[in-house]
RNA sequence: GGGCGAUUAGCUCAGUGGGAGAGCGCUCCCUUCACACGGGAGAGGUCGCUGGUUCAAUCCCAGCAUCGCCUACCA
């Protein structure tokens, strides 16, 4: 036998057992065995470091695929990583201007190999660090968004759609980063909310002015405002709403546009707000979306003018003295110039929104550009109907709402950006027919005219077409392989609520596009981690808490227990690092546990002990009846924790599921049970072989039990007491979860009995400060005649417990005078103290407690006298709370009595 | 602007239509041979505010306040 340390010390555990399981391939399942069950798991960025959120994430998803692969299913988790376009062509770039390079010096072709090369150098890290927290991955399916298989994957999906015609190249304005040099979707942009300047300008009409109506036109000019002045370069109308009396007359009227040279139109447009600002607004549908839409309803349409370049640097077309000017440059100068000429007629500040890139959070631009986008309509049709019909269970159901709201708004989805790390859109244009030649296989020549010269579309793709295809992409298709067979659908993806609608939305249009099958049954949403205060962590906000420090510092079990216990649903967790100290000292108390037993199995002869375990599992209820009470007692309580933990986990409660196994563990197996076998062990007379059985079972149950949370320091206890339990696999790993106990509700209550008797003498001496050394006499005065048999039964267990003396049992026991009472359910416990405690303190605390039963005495009683409370409220309501008030005028009753006998002492005594 | 969520012990959080729980912290007692990373006993809460429904509300409903998040084309 492994001799334990008092400490557990995880030196070296887990680096130890997690290359066991590796070396053993307990993690790859095997597709033509048993059910399957399957998550893939959301794939990291390759540049990413691991976070809370990762640990948090990956922890959930290690305990369910641990839990189900000890229930007997093929648990098959793959693992990967995501290529992350823009994020990743950021890194390197930013490495190369440490070097004073940039792509373009470098080339296309060069830089690709430059990243690829990165990636080889660094992308593993996060793996690294996922081993680290004792995922459960099957390493040797780890998939890249970029592997070849999955690039395939992409392009067939790509062509696919663009026959359909569902994907199409469309000029239009979309949101660009200036900084990145590429078109974002509408989900890559942030919104916030800053307070900017709206400056009201003079537009003066072309002479002669109109005829003024009634306010807003003045001096012969309208006034327009804008948060973005620069703008105005490319006005192309001024429109006021088509009801507003104020302007009705100038519709149709023109504006000599300052500072350039051009006149234009006053339109009219029902989305014009008259309540906002002057009720006339500029029209630049070159770099706004309301523009932009507003200059299509328009017939004929109006101009669009590009006045910001993609560089976020100003075109030639905004005018000689503005081009190439930055854009906030050209802003000012745009002040100074209307200033100068009088045209500013006033400033105020606002509060607006404004978009930032999520990557590097530039500020975006809107700008008129060919990319190319999916109709997501007709995907997002079918994605909406497998949630509403049930196909797909989003948990808590609370996000249902939030996925049906987006889907039916959804909007077209911009894929192209204008970045060189990605799937490069498979599409080829032909110099000499223009024709656009899309394809699964580089083509040769032109399928139009055969012309060889061919350039293929320099844009790559959005990061997130590739992940939308990783349930079905990571498992071989488009070819028909056996993993995909058996482990598609996945059973669950287990993410959090930041990525539903980049991510989990498109998994599910484009799972049901082409497998013609929902991606995964469920959808798990985790909270998001943030700091004790609430904060979201990040690095700008330096209050990111590393896991791998605290994995270190306090162990990887106790890490993702702690991760685990917080995991309450629909609601975000606060993580507090003193939690995770407290479950490294559940680690230490169960590891304690597990060397009290081992160091006595010793107590009864090895052939008696192995006789216990010679039948099959559940091997303790084949010597039921030979077990003591209270061995009998924690199988029981052991039933109904296994019970628990699998409900729990069932509905993704790991919250409930954790807490269950460590009340257990602690409370009831170490609290009570232990404590009790203790009688037994160090008397060897009357030890039996079914304590030290029931020990080690229990023991090895929890361990199993807990196996999933605790991947680590269970494997490293189970391994000691292996060699006793009956057909053990040679990893916990792989040994079989434990489900569906019997139960033993008699045992329970009876023992509840021996457990009431030995808090309440417990009581009495911790509230009367008792000295631990007095052996008190005891009394129990017992109402139901089962709990005096059980009692009396069980006095030595009670009296050990209790650090009890003498104990009387009875059912016509009388008070003895000058004695402490302790009321139960069943029976009333009475200690003569005399002699034992200062009666001045004790009087106070009695009066203390009166006092309190007195105020809900009150309470009760007028409840009770309460017509519509006994008319209304069920019999059984009315009853208990009858059966409550007369309890307490009994224990009034008592107390008062107390304190007399108690006043009567203290003048005897002086 | 629309929507969602939160508000419970000093702290971090569970929970329930019939006078509220855990962990940590705090107080007191105990170095008893698994564990002081331990054991035992306690103190501590008008369950955000105001109304409503109900015999009964911390829980259901409405409003308000504070905080957080998502979403949106008010220039």
């Amino acid at each position: 036998m492994t001799k334990l340390e008092k400490h557990y010390n995880l030196e070296g555990v887990e680096e130890k057992w997690y290359a066991e399981w590796l070396e053993k391939g307990y993690f790859s399942p095997d597709p033509s065995g048993n059910e399957a069950y399957s998550i893939v798991i959301p794939p990291p960025n390759v540049t990413g470091s691991l976070h809370m959120g990762h640990a948090l994430n990956s922890t959930l998803q290690d305990i369910l695929i641990r839990w189900k692969r000890m229930l007997g299913f093929e648990a098959l988790w793959i693992p990967g990583t995501d290529h992350a376009g823009i994020a990743t062509q950021n890194v390197v770039e930013r490495q190369l201007a440490k070097e004073g390079l940039d792509r373009h010096k470098l080339g296309r072709d060069a830089f690709i190999e430059r990243v690829w090369k990165w990636k080889a150098e660094y992308g593993g890290r996060i793996i690294h660090q996922l081993k680290s927290l004792g995922a459960s991955c099957d390493w040797s399916r780890e998939r890249f968004t970029m592997d070849e298989g999955l690039s395939r994957a992409v392009r067939e999906v790509f062509v696919r759609l663009y026959e359909e015609g569902l994907i199409y190249r469309d000029k239009r304005l979309i949101n660009w980063c200036p900084r990145c040099h590429t078109a974002l979707s509408d989900l890559e942009v942030e919104h916030e909310e800053i307070e900017g300047i709206l400056t009201y300008i003079r537009y003066p009409f072309t002479p002669p002015s109109p005829p003024l109506s009634k306010g807003g036109i003045e001096g012969g000019y309208v006034v327009v405002a804008t948060t973005r002045p620069e703008t105005m370069l490319g006005d192309t109308a001024v429109a006021v709403n088509p009801g507003d009396e104020r302007y009705k007359d100038v519709i149709g009227k023109t504006i000599d546009l300052p500072l350039t040279n051009r006149r234009i139109p006053v339109i009219a447009d029902s989305a014009v707000d008259p309540s906002f600002g002057t009720g006339a607004v500029k029209v630049t549908p070159s770099h706004d979306f309301n523009d932009e839409a507003m200059a299509r309803r328009q017939n004929p349409p109006l101009p669009f003018i590009t006045v910001i370049g993609d560089d976020g640097k100003m075109t030639p077309e905004a005018g000689a003295q503005y081009s190439g000017m930055d854009r906030y440059v050209c802003r000012k100068r745009v002040m100074e110039d209307l200033n100068s000429r009088g045209l500013v007629e006033k400033e105020e500040k606002h509060q607006h929104s404004v978009g930032h890139c999520y990557r590097c959070k530039t500020i975006i631009e809107p700008l008129s550009t060919l990319q190319w986008y999916v109709n997501t309509k007709p995907l997002a049709a079918a994605a909406t109907a497998a949630v509403r019909c049930g196909k797909i269970r989003i948990v808590p159901s609370s996000w249902e709402n939030t996925y049906f709201a987006w889907m039916e708004n959804i909007r077209d989805w911009c894929i192209s950006r204008q970045i060189w790390w990605g799937h490069r859109i498979p599409v080829w244009y032909c110099s000499d027919c223009g024709e656009i030649n899309v394809s699964r296989e580089t083509p040769k020549t032109c399928k139009k005219c055969g012309s060889g010269k061919l350039r293929q579309d320099d844009d790559v793709l959005d990061t997130w077409f590739s992940s939308a295809l990783w349930p079905f992409s990571t498992l071989g298709w488009p070819d028909e392989t056996d993993d995909l067979k058996t482990f598609y659908p996945t059973s669950v993806l287990v993410t959090a609520f930041d990525i539903l609608f980049f991510w989990v939305a498109r998994m599910i249009m484009m799972g049901l596009k082409f497998m013609g099958e929902v991606p995964f049954r469920d959808v798990y949403i985790h909270a998001l981690v943030r700091d004790a205060g609430g904060e979201k962590m990040s690095k700008s906000r330096g209050n990111v808490v590393d896991p791998l420090i605290l994995i270190n510092k306090y162990g990887t079990d106790a890490f993702r227990f702690t991760l685990a216990a917080f995991a309450a649903q629909g609601r975000d967790i606060r993580f507090a690092e003193e939690r995770v100290e407290g479950y490294r000292f559940f680690v230490n108390k169960l590891w304690n546990a597990a060397r009290f037993i081992t160091m006595n199995t010793g107590a009864v002869p090895a052939e008696e002990l192995e006789g216990m375990f010679r039948d099959k599992e559940p091997l303790l209820i084949a010597h039921h009846s030979s077990l003591d009470l209270s061995s009998r007692w924690i199988l029981s309580r052991l039933a109904a924790t296994v019970e628990e933990v699998n409900a729990a986990l069932g509905e993704y409660r790991f919250n409930d599921a954790a807490n269950g196994i460590y009340q257990f563990i602690w409370h009831e197996f170490c609290d009570w049970y232990i404590e009790m076998s203790k009688h037994a062990i160090y008397n060897k007379s009357e030890c039996s072989a079914g304590t030290i059985a029931c020990l080690i079972t229990v023991l090895d149950h929890s361990l199993r039990l807990l196996h999933p949370f605790m991947p680590f320091v269970t494997e490293e206890i189970w391994q000691t007491i292996r060699k006793y339990l009956p057909e053990s696999p040679e990893s916990i790993v792989i040994s079989r979860y434990p489900e569906k106990l019997p139960r033993d509700i008699r045992t329970e209550e009876e023992v509840s009995y021996i457990m009431e008797a030995v808090t309440g003498i417990r009581n009495i001496r911790g509230e009367l400060n008792i000295s631990p050394a007095a052996e008190v006499t005891v009394l129990i005065k017992t109402f139901k005649a089962r709990a005096g048999d059980i009692l009396k039964n069980n006095l030595p267990l009670i009296q050990r417990l209790a650090k009890a003396g003498e104990i009387t049992v009875g059912r016509e026991l009388e008070k003895p005078k000058g004695s402490a009472t302790g009321v139960r359910d069943s029976f009333e416990l009475y200690i003569p103290v005399e002699g034992l405690l200062n009666i001045g303190e004790e009087i106070g605390r009695l009066m203390k407690e009166k006092m309190k039963v007195a105020e809900s005495l009150s309470f009760l009683s007028k409840k009770l006298l309460s017509d519509d409370f006994l008319k209304r409220a069920p019999k059984e309501v009315v009853e208990k709370e009858k059966a409550r008030h007369q309890e307490l005028v009994l224990k009034d009753e008592r107390l008062e009595g107390s304190i007399n006998r108690l006043k009567e002492m203290g003048v005897k005594n002086g």
